[in-house]
Order: structure tokens, then C-alpha cells, then sequence
DNA sequence: CGGAATCCAAATTGATACTG
DNA sequence: CAGTATCAATTTGGATTCCG
């Protein structure tokens, strides 16, 4: 469900920076504060997939959240490059939202974390991670595989 | 000198959790309650590769950190166990610090994260990745004892 | 509908001083 | 040396209101 690894190519491999401890360090702040936020994760995975998402639909699918925040963590994260806007003009106003091609190319980094989550000692594991319950009221969308 | 992946086998791969849209959201966000902190990952590079150093070490080894926060990150990495403790009981108290198994293998999961700060548009990508420089324009240590 | 602006509460961080 | 404790400053998130 959150696999787009096997299509997004976003750059050729073969060459990578150089970091020493520090740089290194601080490059990965750099990306976490990229990803920081309260709602910018929750956001993110429902853009997974190539999706595209009006504010109005990410406002009802994030229960909780304000149009402030919304707007915001929006806001970052096209600033970012990760997330992109369309904006329809049109007499009510549409506006959608989707990833980036390198916003999509997130996903298996996040998919490494998730993977590192579940190597954790299990009283760790257990606060990290949230198995997908099926509950009810909820959507099973999400899926581009 | 950020790759230990090559030795660390922390689990059987095969079995993965599963995950909807909003599980993964949310195991990822606490994945990186883990690794925010103003100086956790600064902490984590320098015990990358199983070294193992003491507290003056690090508060040595890192500029601008106070001891407070020092202890608070270590604790909470401690805590969440990325970090395990070691105690020499001796007259002047030493206290060591190293990654347990799994903070280890935190490295190619990070990594995960450098590859795809590297892929950004190039905008981007010049607010994110800084290249690991002699550091002899840096702030050398301006400390005296 | 989509978004900007304001005001306010809570969480983080930092400076500083003190202790076993 | 390795912490604790306290307080102030900064940052962050959230509720509400108004606008094109």
C-alpha cells in the first residue's frame, strides 16, 4: 500500500555526497525537519500512491486538524518541493494537492525506518509501532499497486 | 564512515508488520520522536560505529550543547534504546556511552533518508545537504578548560 | 472553498547555578 | 566528572475570526 518504489527512478545511482560526522548529522536534521510537524507524515501518506486530493478532502480525512495547520504543514512541504499545488480557478475555488516525483520517492526511505522500528526490543517496538487494525469507519483506499 | 550496515543482522528478514495509511503515519511520526531532539542525531554520529564515549567526551566533542541537554538526549535515546549506559563506579565517575545493536543499525536507515535529500531539485537540495568539508573554517574550539 | 491573520497555550530549548 | 534544578526565551500547535 505505500510501495511507489518500483516505479519512481529519480535519479541515476552512482554518486553520492560526502559527509563527516557532523555534515552527515546535520543533513538528516535537515530532512527530519523537512518530515517534522504534527500532521506533515499523516498528510504525506495520503498523497502516497500519486494521489491528488483537494484541501477540502484533506481536511476531511485528517480528523483533528485545523485549516491553519493544514494550510501550514501544506505550505512547508510544497516549499520543500515535496508536495505540489494546483490551483483551479474556478468561481468556488479548487485547489488540489500531490506529491512531487520526489516526494513520492520518499516512500521507501520512510519504508526503512519502518523497518528499523521493527527491529526494535519489543517493549521499544511496542510503543513505535501501530499495526493497521481494521476499524471501522474507515476507508481502505490508499493502493496503487 | 556512517556504514556499519554491512556487518548488522539485527532480525530474520521476511515478516512484515502491516501497515493503512494512518498506522504508518503513525509509527513513522514515532520513529521520529526517537530521532528529534536539537542534538540527538548529533549525538548519534558520534557513536556511530560502535564507538564508545564517556560523557566529558561528548560534551566535548559536540560545541554549544549544554550539559543539560546532553544528559536529557541521552537519556531519552537511553530510553527509547538507541543508547545503552555504562557505569564505572570509581572515585572520579566515568560514565560511557555507545549505540545497542539496534541504534546501529539506525545507519542504513538514515542513510535511506541522505539518498533522498540527494535526489532533490537542486534548490532544495542545497538547503538540505551540507557536504562534509574540512572544517577548518569551522569554529576549530574556541574552549579552554 | 481556500486561505490569511490574531491571539493564546503548551512544549522545547537554553543559561545558569548547584551537588554527590 | 556527571549529573540536577530552576527559570526565561523561543518555538510550536491550536482555536477563532475574517476575507476574496
Amino acid at each position: 500500500m505505500t510501495r511507489t518504489d518500483e516505479k519512481v527512478r529519480y535519479l541515476p545511482e552512482g554518486k553520492r555526497a560526502s559527509y563527516t560526522a557532523r555534515s552527515a548529522a546535520q543533513s538528516v536534521q535537515n530532512v527530519l525537519r523537512v518530515l517534522e510537524g504534527r500532521w506533515k507524515l499523516v498528510i504525506l501518506f495520503q498523497l502516497f500512491g500519486g494521489q491528488v486530493r483537494r484541501f477540502s478532502d484533506l481536511e476531511r480525512a485528517i480528523p483533528g486538524i485545523s485549516q491553519k495547520m493544514l494550510i501550514q504543514q501544506l505550505r512547508q512541504l510544497e516549499n520543500d518541493g515535496v508536495v505540489a499545488r494546483i490551483v483551479h480557478h474556478q468561481v468556488p475555488p479548487k485547489v488540489e494537492y500531490h506529491l512531487t516525483e520526489w516526494g513520492q520517492s520518499l516512500c521507501p526511505a520512510l519504508d526503512a525506518l519502518l523497518i528499523w522500528a521493527e527491529g526494535a526490543p519489543a517493549d521499544v517496538r511496542s510503543q513505535l509501532i501501530q499495526e493497521g487494525q481494521e476499524d471501522a469507519a474507515q476507508k481502505p483506499e490508499a493502493d496503487a499497486t
